[in-house]
DNA sequence: GTAAATTTTGACCGAAAGGTCAAAGGCACG
DNA sequence: CGTGCCTTTGACCTTTCGGTCAAAATTTAC
């Protein structure tokens, strides 16, 4: 994915004007300090917001900065979401990435299950940044949708279809079953205000986990 | 949960300036036309863009009608929603309310299952505006959902918990079982963008249905 | 310590957004 | 066919929003 990174202020900076090459200067430690902060505070507000519900002054204000200075930084609202949905898109696949075609297939597939709920936990407001983005149609990620998370998908389905020809594990629909996965799992981080409306305790996690393990056990069992 | 009608025009009208009490005169067929017009141009305008996210001139636009008329029937895009919400609420709900404590358990489970699939694959916006809603924080149906959804599903918990005591069904958690039929059915409506963008197959409602059944009649054997 | 570069800010701009209003255009009914 | 209510509209108002700019403040490099 491109990394979305033209500093107004560093095209015209001297490295340009002496050499006339434009290698970017590095980044200074006040640049990598408040670039983080920005990026943080949009992530709390895009993810409750969604992208057009949120504003450069809702997204200022959370990291303490003012509008300007934030634009100093980063050259508009959509080039913060972007560079925020470009860092997450890698890691948030991570898990499915782990999921390993030699080991030991049910053992896999939990893991995998525990991996995604453990994200949920972790990072509940990156989780929703995507739900938001992905529910209103994905505008700005769908060719990666597409591309990379497609190829991905087919490839670790493939390999659940081993593990079912070999009879492994059960015979299922391999997509839906990734599907499945995502869907219990994110539940937990996009709904969550639901789901603690309607089951007041502290450990939802706890109690997920234990439900979700059986669940899938219980799914792949030949 | 409150309906939401106060007609600027309907409150100064004759009924009122006749009799003196404010019984309101009805409807009138372009009253009513033109409500549901409004409403259905709001689904399609609030479930794809969120709350924050639609403008008032988008759903008039939608509707084919000026913003001023849009606003003769509706006092607010506020109103616009609450509207759509509270006539929602309940119907959404209906699947679940179906669930007969009476019933053969694992029929009715599958049912319920079946028919919450079907919901998704018929009122995909209908999801996604709930979805979209409680992603970010539910400020609007909060209440709703720490009120009657809870009491409707507390309900029904117990009823799952006494089919287990009774053997019925296997154990688990009554409460995550309900969430797990939630978030598996409604993911193919809210994440029907992603669900496509890696099956590119027409009927991946009657996959779904196939995989969804498979895997409850697994988790509900004793 | 000073010159150059980086960072921050207040003032400002044009467009979009939610909403109002008065007046005009229809419609229904005696 | 005219009177009174219902419906529609264009013009307008205020606030919010995304973004710019020049100048001031601060850091950095020598």
């Amino acid at each position: 994915m491109r990394i979305v990174t033209w500093n107004k202020h560093l095209t015209r900076n001297s490295a340009v004007a002496k050499s006339g090459t434009a290698q970017p200067r590095q980044e200074t430690r006040i640049q990598k300090k408040n670039k983080e902060l920005i990026l943080g505070a949009a992530l709390e507000v895009f993810s409750s917001y969604g992208f057009r519900g949120s504003t450069i002054d809702q997204i200022a204000n959370q990291a303490g900065l003012s509008k300007p200075n934030l634009l100093y930084y980063f050259p508009s609202k959509e080039a913060i979401h972007a560079a925020l949905l470009d860092a997450l898109l890698d890691t948030w696949l991570d898990p499915l990435r782990a999921l390993d075609p030699e080991g030991e297939p049910v053992a896999e597939i939990l893991d995998y299950v525990h991996r995604k709920l453990e994200m949920s936990r972790m990072y509940p407001r990156e989780s929703r940044l995507f739900a938001n983005e992905i529910i209103q149609g994905a505008p700005r990620i769908l060719e990666n949708l597409e591309g990379e998370l497609r190829a991905l998908v087919d490839e670790k389905a493939a390999v659940l279809e081993d593990w079912m020809t070999a009879g492994k594990i059960a015979q299922t629909h391999p997509h839906h079953l990734i599907f499945s996965i995502w869907s219990l799992t994110q539940h937990y981080a996009d709904f969550e205000v639901q789901v603690r409306a309607i089951r007041t305790k502290q450990d939802i996690y706890e109690e997920a986990d234990t439900f979700l393990q059986n669940l899938f056990t219980r799914l792949l069992k030949v």
